[in-house]
DNA sequence: AATGAATGAGATTTCATTCAT
DNA sequence: TATGAATGAAATCTCATTCAT
């Protein structure tokens, strides 16, 4: 999953790219430099301004790259389930793991970019929205095929749903800790498809 | 709730973290210079390194003096309650009302300080690990209790609500849209406490 | 008037130059790059270096092509005169609306190329002496045949009459501003030949 | 009439500010680095952007300074005066030799800023608007007081003026040429107050 | 307790130009 | 005749931080 870039793409292009998430797999967005980021593609600094707009348009491509494949994964792992309450335990357990092994991608989507306004300008934050709205889709089914409760509001199905994949992975993703993705994901779906409460 | 600083501090000091809140609500803290702060501190640049070692030092302590007033706040809310899973409820909604008040905080929290590896060694984490901590000891005694399932794992269960809480703030924290916090905790609970599948 | 250049030009030569023109319209020379250039042209930035030695060369090739223009039509108009005063009278206006058609023109040889010491080494600089020179030559004319007073330093009426056409233009080249050339060099043209003094 | 800044201003940047208009006497604008004015002033380049918004801010202000005080010269020199053609004289000799004395201040004027489009909204340029504005004032009054023909465009006037006096001094700022502005301003003013033609 | 001046190190960015194909 | 990829050298600018007063 990592690193297939686009075969229609300049090498460099491709390079400066690759470049940036092999850093990001050591250090954060911002105190990898431009310079870091050409030394380690083999480039010059200004042909990463030929491919980018600037530094962040950089990041958001990778990123956008990244949520691709990911997209792409995720559809086709559920596209033969029928039942709902499965799609999002398969999509629950599928993002921990493409999160788990791909920290890099997880390290920037959860705590890099949030905060810079012009990223939910960004392409990748348009694959976001995506990936959000097919959760809320299926979510809808399931209430209309009767898998899932009425009195359940969508939306903050799909909050706690979201909400628990991010903060299972942030242990990994910040101290690096080893995550069993099976036996969280199965916890999890235990609790917001069966309840905590006896 | 805002910004009331210690009246021991120094005016100066006073002014400082007053100022990095205000900014804070417009800003993300990387975008913002030691020369806004002074600006808006009415102070000078200097001053900010005769109370704090450095930006992030100043952050700290301004997150630091946010959530003091949130534990406390947090903690008269819970104690006279008996039940565990209405602890939890309070917790939850407690929780989401205090992010909404206090955006500043909540943005601080989630979106600014968990990228930086020395925030984990700062007296802000020591509040949030005791926070978490006092929500992990509740879902315990829960299921001792026998109000909460056995075969419910607690650490995920925290994870759930953390998660939920986390991401139900997260549309007003970046966006400033408004949060009907009775509303969404209550549709969390349900989810959580009851389970989401008929 | 507009951009025509020689047929014998190979087409990329032809879509650089007005390339620039277009360009000049709007941005001041500094600004555009080669990359603007190559773009509104519809070729690669490698191609201007094939028929240009470098960036200037190009101004001052698209100078030169303007120039030519420019210079046919002043002489057509003069030469069947015969007062002197009469064939001043017709440069200025001549001048004057030769700019006003052409403010890129003007832009260039008014605002652009003044401060490059090697324009005044350029093929585009000797067609501004032989302007000036013809200009000269008929003050001299003009006070051999006795039109114009023996005490007037030719040199300084030719700054005076170049001076108050290129002041005139400034606005429009700078500004957009319109310029109701005939009245404009009607007005010059009283001051300068009749005086101001009462 | 050189480098005298305010004494208000921090050493600093009265050091940056002569050492531009000392670098400006052997380059120009555009080929002068903020290295090379750091070193010349001897301060760290930082520091320029202290004091000023960006390298074309500092160009400004110091074109400011020295506006200010031409301003005020010319000013004292013909407020004695009675009659409206003797001002205009003066006016005209007086900048002649100001730019003739100061041709740093006279190349940035003539042609260094007048293709940035944002130096038409500088306090440099409104000093050159004051100094527009008197000299069209006086002509006014020189009409109103029977010194100068009615049929006189009062802007043109001013336009072959200000025309004269520049198109004169090119030569000067361009390639260094010796200019004797008695004679010239002489020359200039025979021909704009009593005509050229015989 | 506070100011004001200055630093310095490096980050991002710009762009004309070259060259192999 | 033209392309496309890449260079490289430098230029502008940013900002947290220090220190003498």
């Amino acid at each position: 999953m990592e690193s297939e870039q686009k075969k229609s793409y300049p090498p460099g292009k491709i390079k400066i790219m690759n470049a940036l998430s092999e850093l990001m797999r050591e250090k954060d967005f911002h105190s990898i430099t431009t310079a870091d980021i050409a030394t380690t593609a083999g480039v010059t600094e200004g042909l990463i301004y030929k491919y980018f707009k600037d530094k962040k348009d950089l990041l958001y491509q990778v990123l956008n790259g990244h949520f691709q494949t990911f997209q792409n994964y995720i559809v086709s792992k559920i596209e033969t389930r029928k039942s709902n309450i499965e799609k999002l335990s398969i999509i629950i357990k599928t993002t921990l793991k493409s999160y788990s092994i791909n920290r890099v991608f997880a390290r920037i989507l959860l705590l890099e970019v949030r905060n810079s306004p012009n990223y939910f300008e960004s392409d990748a934050y348009d694959m976001v929205k995506i990936y959000s709205r097919t959760i809320l889709d299926i979510i809808n089914q399931g209430i209309k095929d009767g898998e899932i409760k009425e009195d359940i509001d969508p939306h903050a199905l799909r909050q706690v749903i979201l909400g628990s994949i991010e903060h299972a992975c942030l242990g990994e993703v910040i101290f690096g800790k080893e995550l069993d993705t099976d036996k969280v994901s199965e916890h999890i779906c235990n609790i917001i498809f069966r309840g905590a409460k006896k």
